[in-house]
Formats: structure tokens, sequence, C-alpha cells
DNA sequence: ATTGTGGCCTGCCCGC
DNA sequence: TGCGGGCAGGCCACAA
């Protein structure tokens, strides 16, 4: 699903099931255990164990059970979270706001009651155990100009490409790189290593307030330019027609006046 | 090593 | 109403 301030959201509700011991690991659908992990490697690592850590880095959710076995849970575009039978994500963009049985690809129950469900209808997810963290690079939410500067490097992809590459920025996806190039009046398609220093400080700096203004607003989808994001639209600052092209191979929306 | 492409899955929406 | 095509907030394995 979602990116960075959904699995933000979604730490925040799994943080209830610290300090809980897990009592059954309910594994339905085997394809959505990846990097070799089977129902029998998870369920042996977790089962008995108790929640000590609940954690995220980038889109991806952890927690830590005692036995130092980590849980590491990705969400795909169309994932969400269950817990104790609450949803802090009721529905997404291009996701059905039903939670269908047939959707649960993962599930934990507790001592003493209450459980922590993944659905997935499109199964782009997946659950791992103990996950290479070291693959991601910085966070988005916290990020400085040094770190900007070292994700971009060299790199003749496009900026939009390097901002979406994970192993380069941990958490941002196309609706928060979107609505941060359009903030930054930086054309998608330049060159990463174009960036003048001025540019650098500006992205980085409205990278990370537009992480924090989306965030209290309540999710990735409420950016200004999100909502404009429609056959015909206009530039929500100048008025010119918005334009659609795919760069990094994802849909991007921009505006040709004020981008460059 | 870096960059770009295809594919994975499924449900929804639009136009005919 | 039914159907087909296009679309989707992610990520991985591959090829060049």
């Amino acid at each position: 699903m979602p990116e960075l301030l959904e699995i933000e959201t979604h730490r925040v509700a799994a943080s209830a099931v610290l300090g809980r011991r897990i009592v059954e690991v309910h594994t339905p659908d085997s394809w959505y255990l990846k990097r070799g992990a089977d129902a029998a490697a998870i369920t042996g690592a977790l089962l008995h164990q108790e929640v000590v850590d609940v954690g995220r880095h980038g889109k991806l959710l952890t927690l830590s059970v005692t036995g130092a076995a980590v849980l590491g849970l990705r969400f795909g575009m169309t994932g969400r979270l269950v817990v104790d039978g609450h949803a802090p994500i009721g529905r997404l963009e291009y996701s059905s706001g039903r939670f269908d049985d047939a959707w649960v690809r993962f599930s934990l129950s507790f001592a003493g009651g209450g459980s922590l469900t993944v659905f997935d209808q499109r199964r782009l997810g997946g659950v791992e155990l103990d996950p290479d963290l070291s693959t991601l690079g910085p966070d988005a939410s916290t990020l400085t100009v040094a770190q900007l500067r070292e994700a971009l490097g060299s790199s003749s992809a496009s900026l939009k490409a390097v901002l979406l590459d994970q192993h380069r920025l941990a958490g941002l996806g196309n609706l928060l790189v979107d609505e941060a190039l359009w903030r930054s009046r930086l054309d998608p398609t330049r060159p990463a290593s174009s960036l003048d220093g001025g540019e650098q400080r500006r992205l980085a700096s409205t990278i990370r307030s537009t992480v924090a203004e989306l965030g209290r607003r309540g999710g990735s989808h409420t950016g200004d330019l999100q909502v404009a994001r429609r056959p015909g639209a206009l530039c929500p600052r100048c008025a010119t027609p918005l334009q659609r092209r795919v760069v990094g191979t994802r849909t991007t929306w921009s505006c040709p006046l004020e981008q460059r």
C-alpha cells in the first residue's frame, strides 16, 4: 500500500501488542512468505515469544520478539493491518474498503486475546524473517541534505526514479514523490546528479516538510497535487494544465511551467 | 555497478 | 447489463 505515512500509522497501531506473548501464528498463504521463510520457520521463530519492539524503516514494519527474531512486514500497494479487530486505515486508494476473510495473508494471536492481521487482496506485500535493513536508504521523514546528496550521487537516472529507489532513500512512494517535487518546483525527469547545492537543500527540506504536513492531514493521498491528479487538472498554484507522463515507470503528474 | 523493463496479483472503473 | 481494456500509493528478478 502505502507509503511511509501509512506504515507509520500501522506502527503506532501495532504498538498495542508490545509485551504480548504470541500463542498462534497463522500463515494461510505460503506465497506471502518471502526470502525463503516458510510456515515452519516463521512459526518456530515467533511462537511463545513476546513482542519487545515495533519499528518502521521506510515502508517496512518490523516486530522484534524475545529470542531475537525480527518479523518484517511489507504491505505492497493494497496490504492493510488490523490490530485487535481495528483497522487504523480503513480504505486505500485502489483498494477495496472491505476486509474479506479470503484476503488474510498472515496473522498472529496473543495470550489473553487480541490479534494482528495482514489483509492484502492483491498479494503484493509479504512477510519475512530478519529483514536486511542495511539495504534500505535513510528514512525520508528525517532526511538531511547530506543524505540526499549521497542518495542522488552521480546518478544519471531521473530524479524521480532515484527518490523512489528504496535502497537510496526509504519511505517515499509515487504520491509523496510527485508532491515533494511539485512543491520543490523540480522537474521529475531531471538527471538526479544535475541538482545544484541550492536545489538539493530545497528538496531535502521540502521532502521533510511534505512528509510532516501530509502526515498531519492524514496520509499520502492528501497532497495538494494529489487532489488534482485527474484528466484536465490544473496546477493548484498557477492553473497551468498539469502534465501526465510516465517517469521511472510510474504515472507522474507535474506542472510543466513551474517545475524545472 | 547502474539503469531500465517486465512481471507478479487482483479488483475497480470507464467506455462501448 | 455485460464485457474488455486500462489502471493501480510496491517491489523483485532479470537483461542490457
